[in-house]
DNA sequence: GCTAAAATCACCCTTTTGGGGTGATAAATC
DNA sequence: GATTTATCACCCCAAAAGGGTGATTTTAGC
């Protein structure tokens, strides 16, 4: 028994899992408790394992890393977890750190990078390489070519808020007839005619 | 003249401004082209100026940085705007990036880290510090001890995207007084007893 | 295997909201 | 000076929301 930090390596390309294993075993103060080719084969172990850190892909036989997030997070709730993976589109990195990664990595990181990063996590930090800090604040980055007035973005953000137009027009203090002519043009612009097209359309083009 | 990459920092602190000016200053490639220390007195040399990257300050008497985003992004539609600043609060990270800023780092980052910024920014990138990406980061972690269940909370988030009870019957293939029936506890469990407050309450503590 | 929670559906009821149509006016912006 | 924006008024009706009550069937936890 050492006060090395207990990692666990779940990845299903056995080169890649190797390949991490091994960097991390070089590393002074690290232990490298087990490695899995899935979740569902690591699933049973990981209490016994009890380990700080897990590194998971997210793309793996059975259930995915995503889904393994939370319930990893059950089972070791004090266990930080890093994505480790070459996917990256803006929705698999949402519901990744949404399920409650520490971190996010591709998998053209450095050696270097991983180590900090393990480092990091446990010193209470996210990391995220630059690709994925791009994607998250793409996603930030509002439409500047929107067609809707800041009045009408204004409404309609309040709308896909939930608000009635009733309540928009008192917090505005303004009539409810100017809200809904607001609205109307709203739907004019975004060429939709019902509430849920609209929020959808303005999300979809960053609008709101 | 020369294939530099043309800088010019904004940033009141003379010492900071010095500072950054001397660090990139030594790099091979970069051109400082003027150094100010505010907004207002950078605002009608931008355009002569040329720069490619902006490095701001957010707090500047005057025209804050945040405000200076779009009107630098108006001037120089293709100057990458990178934030340097001490205060890292959610509102004024969000503000920020919202606003069009293309990287958004510390203070306390290192050298290497502010060089590497740069230089990420004009591949297209974004860039963040650690600790920006910490709060970012934080602020998508969803409440893991949410009292809603798996379909309680699937169903708010279709009433947050605008749609109506039937549609969300239609989407999950289940009937429109299921869904009533889901509605009813949502709103008993967040002890609200409307759409808005319910959406308002579920965002707060970030059960969707 | 028992029990509690979750998910499903069926009715009742009334009020609110939404969306379509048409038109007008003042203010701001270009 | 013309266009856009923001403001308000009135018509209509169908749709949706929300409150109440109760029941059945899975699922999940112990």
């Amino acid at each position: 028994m050492n006060d090395n930090l207990r990692i666990v390596i779940i990845e299903d390309d056995e080169v890649l899992r190797l390949g991490y294993q091994q960097l991390l075993f070089d590393i002074d103060g690290f232990s490298i408790v087990n490695t899995y080719a899935s979740f569902d084969l690591a699933k049973s172990q990981l209490k016994a394992d009890a380990p700080q850190v897990i590194l998971l892909d997210i793309n793996m036989p059975g259930t995915s890393g995503i889904e393994a997030i939370p319930e990893i997070k059950k089972t070791l709730p004090n266990c930080y977890v890093i994505i480790l993976t070459v996917f990256d589109s803006p929705e698999v990195v949402f519901e990744a750190l949404n399920m409650g990664a520490d971190g996010y990595l591709t998998k053209n990181s450095s050696s270097e990078k991983i180590v900090e990063a393990v480092k990091d996590v446990c010193g209470g930090g996210g990391v995220m390489s630059i690709n994925i800090a791009r994607i998250v604040m793409s996603s930030f980055q509002k439409n500047l070519n929107s067609p809707l007035t800041k009045r009408e973005t204004e409404i309609l953000k309040r709308i896909a808020a939930g608000q009635t137009k009733i309540q928009i027009a008192e917090d505005l203090f303004i009539d409810e007839n100017t809200v809904r002519s607001h609205v109307k043009n709203i739907y004019i612009k975004l060429d939709v005619n019902s509430k849920s097209e609209a929020i959808k359309a303005a999300k979809n083009n960053r609008f709101i």
